[in-house]
DNA sequence: TATGAATGAGGGTTCATTCAT
DNA sequence: CATGAATGAACCCTCATTCAT
C-alpha cells in the first residue's frame, strides 16, 4: 500500500512516534499522575494505536524511567550551560549559581517537580548518568568541573568517572575531598526540602528558607574542604 | 470459612482483626510494594474474608497512613524513650542520641526503611502528629524538648504546640530560633540521604557517612542559634 | 493507516458482534429481567468476553434502551409498512389498523410484550424517534400521516415534526387539533391496558376487550376533531 | 433478661420496630430508588440491627410490595372518605371527584407518584386489595359504590366483591355493565397519562390535559351505560 | 511496521444472609 | 427477640497484552 513512501521519512516518523509517545506520556504522567495512566491514554493522546506503544516502550515504567532521566539531565544541562556562560570564578558560587538555578526552575514548574521528586532520588540520577546511552546523557564530569572546580580546568586528566573521589584540581586555593559523597549530601538535601517548601509552602515559603538551604551547602562544601 | 471448634481462638480474632489486617497489609507492603499488594491479598493473608477488610478501612491506602503513622511513631517514641532514660543534659548530645538511634533502628530493619522512607514525609510527619488522635500520637511537644530543650524544662509553659518557633527555654545557654524549620531541616536531611546508605551502602558505608552527617546536624543546630 | 483492504471484514464482523450482544441481552431481559441480568451473563450468552462487552455498550442500560428503541420501532414500523401496502382511505381506519396490528403483534411475543411495556413509556418512545440518528429510525411525519391523514398527503409541506399540533392537512373532511397529545393519550391508554389483559387475561380476554377499545379510541379522535 | 416485661409492651415494641422498618424503607425508596436501597440502609435509618430485618421481612421486595399496596390505599381510602363527606348526588360526579382528588395528591408528591407509578397496576392494585389481610385493606366494594352508584346503596345487597359485573344498582336511573372493566380501564387510562404529564409536563400541562382525560373517563362511563 | 479488536485476569466494592452471642 | 461482625459470592469495570490483518 503505501510502502513506496521513502524510508527517510518512515525513520523520521519512527522517531517522531516515539517523541509523541514520550511527549503525551510526560504530559499525563504530570497531570493525572503515574499510576493513573494507562498505556491506553498514553496511546490515544500520540495519536498512535495501542499496540503501537509496544513496538518502542516495554511498559508504562520504561517510558517513565525515561522520562525522569531526560527531564533531570534537561534541568540540569541548563543550570550547567547557564553556569558556563556566566563564567563565574568562584567555586562556591558556581555550585550556588547551579542549585539556585534549578530550585527556581522547579519552582516555576511544580508539576515537573512533583513528577520528578516523587521517582528522583540520588540513585536513579547517577543511574541515568551512567548507564543510559541515549542522547541526552550528561557528561557527569563536566558537571563536577563546573559545580566545585574552575572552568579552566584541564579536561584531560579527568577520565575516571567512576573515582570521583580521587579528583582534586587546583585550579582555586581551595581542594575537596570525597566529593562524591559531597554532591551526594547536597543532592539530597536540596531535593528534599525543596519539595515540600515548594509544593506547600510549608513549614516555610521558599524565599525565607533559602539563606538557610545555602548556608548549609556552604557548610557541606566546608565540611570536605582540604 | 471453618472456624473448628475452639471458641476462644474465634473471639481472639474477633478482637485482633483489626491488628491482623494492619500486620498482613504491613508485611506484603514491605514484601510487594503498596501498589503491588491487593485488598485481596492483605485480607488472604489475615485469613479474613475480603469484605471484612471493608468493615476496618476504607481502601488501601487508609490502611497504609496507619501503618506509617504508627511505625513511624513507634521508632520515633521508643528513641524518646531511650532518650528520657539516659537523661543526657546537653540539648546537642540529646539529638544526636535520639537520631543515631533512629538510624540504627532503621539500618537494623531494612524492609521497615523501605516502607518508610518510600512513603514517610515531613508532611505526612507532622499530620500524623498533630492530626491523628489515634492511640499512637506521639507527644511532639516532648519530643522537641527532647531533641533541643534541657529535658528538666517546665511542661507548663509549652502548651502552644503549633507555635513552636517561639519556643524559646532558658533550660541552657543556648537558645533556638525557627525551631520547626530546623527541625525539618534535619528530618529531611536525615531521611533522604540515610535511603540510599542504609540500602545500597552508595555512596559509601553508614559508618563512614556518619561523621558527616552529624557535622552537618551540628551545623544545623548551630544556624538556629540564637 | 493504510491497512484498509479488510476493513469491510472487520467492520462486519464487529457489527455481527454488536448483533449477537444485542441479540443475547435481549434473551436475558425477557426470560430473567433487566435487573436480574448481569454483563457478565450477556457476554457469556454471546459468546464473547466480558471485556468485549464494553467496547460496544458504556453499561447494562445503554443495551437496554437500543433494545427498546429497535424493538419499539420494528413493531411500529412493520404496522405502518402493512398500512401503508393497504391503502386504506379513511384515517380512523388506519389508525385502527395500526393499532390493531401492533396489539396483535404483541399478543404473539408475550416476551416482548413483557419487556416492552415494562420499559417503554411515551416518552420512550418519542425520544427514539427524534434522537436517534442510527438505522431504526421511524419516520414519525408518516407515521402520524398514516395515522390521521389520508395517505395521499403532499410529503412536502410538513417539515416541522416538532410542531405536529399545527399539522392539518385537509386530506379529508376531518380535521384534529392538539394532535401529539391525541397520540399520547391513544399510545398511553392502549399500552396500559393491553398489558395485563395479554398477559394474564384479566380482567377480560384481549377478544372481549377490543371493541371497549376501539370504542374509546374513537371517542378520542372525536375529542380531537375540529 | 426482660422477659419479664409485660406482654403488650414487648408486642407493641415489636408493631413499632416493623413501623419504623416501613417508615425507614419508604423515605429511601422515594429518595433514592428501590434499586439503591439496601437492607443495610432500611436498618440503619430505622435504628435497627440488620439481622432485626429478617425478623419481620423476607427481603426488600416484601416491603416494597407492602409499602405499594398501603401507600395506594391510603390515596384511595382518602379520596374515597373526601367523596362520602361530599354526599355528591350523581355517579359520575363521583367518580370525577375521586379522580381528580387522587391526580391533585399525586401531583402534590411527585415522589410518591414516582414510587407508586413505577410499581402500580392494576393488577398489583387489585391484588393488594383483595389478598392483603392487613389493617389498610381498602373496602373495594364501598368504592365501588362511591365511585359509580349512589351512596345510598343497600350494602346488604352486595357481597360478593368476585363478581362485580353483576353489580347492577337501581340507585340513579343509570346502570352499568361490565363494571370491573370500566374500572379497570379508568385506573389504568388515569394512572399511565398521568405519569409523564404530572413529572415532565410532557406533552402538556396537567391542567390543561384535564379536560381531555375527564372527556374521556365521560366516554368510558358512557361506554358502559346499559 | 502498524493497527485496534479482543481477551480475561484481576482489581475494588457491595450486600444479602448467617449465626454466635 | 435482637444484634452486628463476618462472610464470600457476585457485581462492575479496567487494562496490559496479544494477534490476525
Amino acid at each position: 500500500m503505501c510502502y513506496g513512501a521513502d524510508m527517510g521519512k518512515i525513520l523520521e516518523n519512527k522517531k517522531k512516534k516515539k517523541e509523541r509517545l514520550l511527549e503525551a506520556a510526560y504530559e499525563l504522567f504530570t497531570a493525572e499522575g503515574v499510576e493513573n495512566t494507562s498505556i491506553s491514554d498514553i496511546a490515544r493522546r500520540a495519536l498512535v494505536a495501542k499496540g503501537t506503544f509496544y513496538l518502542y516502550f516495554k511498559d508504562k515504567y520504561e517510558i517513565e524511567r525515561h522520562l525522569i532521566a531526560s527531564k533531570s539531565n534537561e534541568i540540569i544541562a541548563s543550570a550547567f550551560k547557564e553556569a558556563m556562560k556566566k563564567k563565574i570564578p568562584s567555586n562556591k558560587e558556581n555550585v550556588f549559581f547551579i542549585i539556585n538555578y534549578i530550585i527556581d526552575f522547579l519552582a516555576s514548574d511544580p508539576k515537573l517537580l512533583t513528577f520528578i521528586s516523587k521517582n528522583l532520588s540520588w540513585g536513579v540520577f547517577t543511574e541515568a548518568i551512567f548507564n543510559d546511552s541515549e542522547e541526552n546523557v550528561l557528561d557527569y564530569e563536566k558537571l563536577v568541573n563546573v559545580l566545585i572546580y574552575d572552568v579552566r580546568v584541564n579536561d584531560g586528566e579527568i577520565n575516571e568517572i567512576s573515582d570521583l573521589s580521587k579528583l582534586e584540581f587546583d585550579t582555586s586555593n581551595v581542594k575537596y575531598k570525597d566529593v562524591d559523597i559531597m554532591i551526594y549530601t547536597i543532592f539530597e538535601l536540596v531535593s528534599s526540602t525543596c519539595y515540600n517548601i515548594i509544593l506547600n509552602e510549608k513549614p516555610t515559603t521558599l524565599k525565607s528558607y533559602k539563606p538557610y538551604l545555602f548556608g548549609l551547602i556552604e557548610a557541606i562544601l566546608k565540611q570536605h574542604e582540604i
